[in-house]
DNA sequence: CCACAGGACGGCT
DNA sequence: AGCCGTCCTGTG
């Protein structure tokens, strides 16, 4: 089924649609997405790529992507996607979960590699990667930096909240992230209510090197690997391990492996076993996975992490 | 009060 | 090229 085209089968009240192998329904509430599978929302909203998901006590999440707020629930190979409509799936929800990628031929490679990987997936079998948008994603990963998840969370959402504009869900206010020029026009002590400490210098300043266009973020994915880490680190608060996530979580590159102290680690513990340079763990990813690198990295990060593995 | 956290930067050798 | 002190804030 090409892009755009629609199949309308209309029973009564409901719509099915059709829209590349996946079944749609559109209901009041938002829309139903039959035949999802390796999908998993804990998986997948918590192994760390994305700081605006939320979730609640029946084990939702809610969360801000571009210019709608919605909620999210899955179950069997069924996806709900609340306060969304048909048209929002083909626009935006189809390529921001990363739905057109099988997942399951990813992990059937990595999972011959060796027993880690193998666990590892078995463990985080729903991840995927989002891809999110770039410059969020630029300004939420030099807000990692040296910085915990809840912290992170905490941090952006303040900037959403003192820059971006209203949406509303069931009664409850979000905020959409801001775009640079909103932030270029801003100032250092303007964003320090954010609490951001020593990096609302680095985003000021970065929103304005791309704002003036002296770096260019829509030029990247044109760019190979080594050059499009080398362009975004020309930006304050961007290096190695910065760039990487950048790359990886907007889905621009899938041929990196962001290493942290976390995964700096893990690959000491389960592949080198013993102290391991950064360097030497990027030179031995790049050879053994290969363009799957990101992957791999992901579902080894999430599966450590969640293990106490490396601590 | 102090150590430390899912890094980057700048100054040093 | 590698090493190390410092950086803002929150938590223990």
């Amino acid at each position: 089924m090409e892009n755009g085209e629609w199949r309308i089968e209309r029973n009564g009240e409901r719509g099915a649609l059709n829209y590349k192998g996946y079944k749609i329904t559109e209901e009041s509430s938002g829309i139903f997405v039959e035949g999802v599978r390796d999908f998993h929302p804990v998986h997948i909203f918590e192994c760390g790529q994305c700081f605006r998901w939320i979730r609640d006590e029946e084990g939702g999440y809610t969360g801000v992507v571009r210019d709608k707020v919605a909620r999210i629930n899955f179950e069997g190979d069924i996806l709900q996607i609340q306060n969304a409509i048909a048209g929002d799936f083909e626009e935006l929800w189809f390529d921001y979960l990363d739905l057109g990628r099988d997942y399951g031929a990813i992990k059937e490679q990595l999972i011959q590699k060796d027993a880690i990987m193998e666990k590892a997936i078995e463990f985080g079998h729903g991840i995927r990667l989002l891809r999110q948008d770039l410059w969020e994603t630029l300004i939420s990963f030099i807000i990692s930096s040296n910085n915990r998840i809840p912290r992170i969370m905490k941090i952006i959402g303040a900037i959403a909240g003192a820059y971006g504009e209203e949406l509303w869900l069931e009664g409850r206010r979000y905020h959409t992230f801001p775009p640079a020029g909103r932030l270029a026009a801003s100032s250092v002590e303007e964003l320090d209510v954010c609490r951001g400490g020593y990096r609302c210098k680095y985003i000021i300043n970065s929103a304005k090197m791309l704002h003036s266009g002296v770096v260019d973020l829509e030029r990247l994915k044109g760019l190979g690997t080594e050059e499009a880490r080398e362009e975004i680190m020309r930006l304050p608060g961007v290096g190695p391990k910065v760039a990487d996530c950048i790359l990886l979580y907007s889905g621009t590159r899938y041929d990196v492996f962001p290493t942290d102290v976390w995964v700096k680690r893990v690959m000491e513990e389960l592949y080198f076993k013993k102290e391991t340079s950064i360097k030497d763990i990027q030179r031995f990813v790049r050879e053994y996975f290969g363009d799957l690198a990101g992957f791999a990295q992901q579902y080894l990060f999430y599966y450590a992490r969640e293990n106490r593995i490396g601590v």
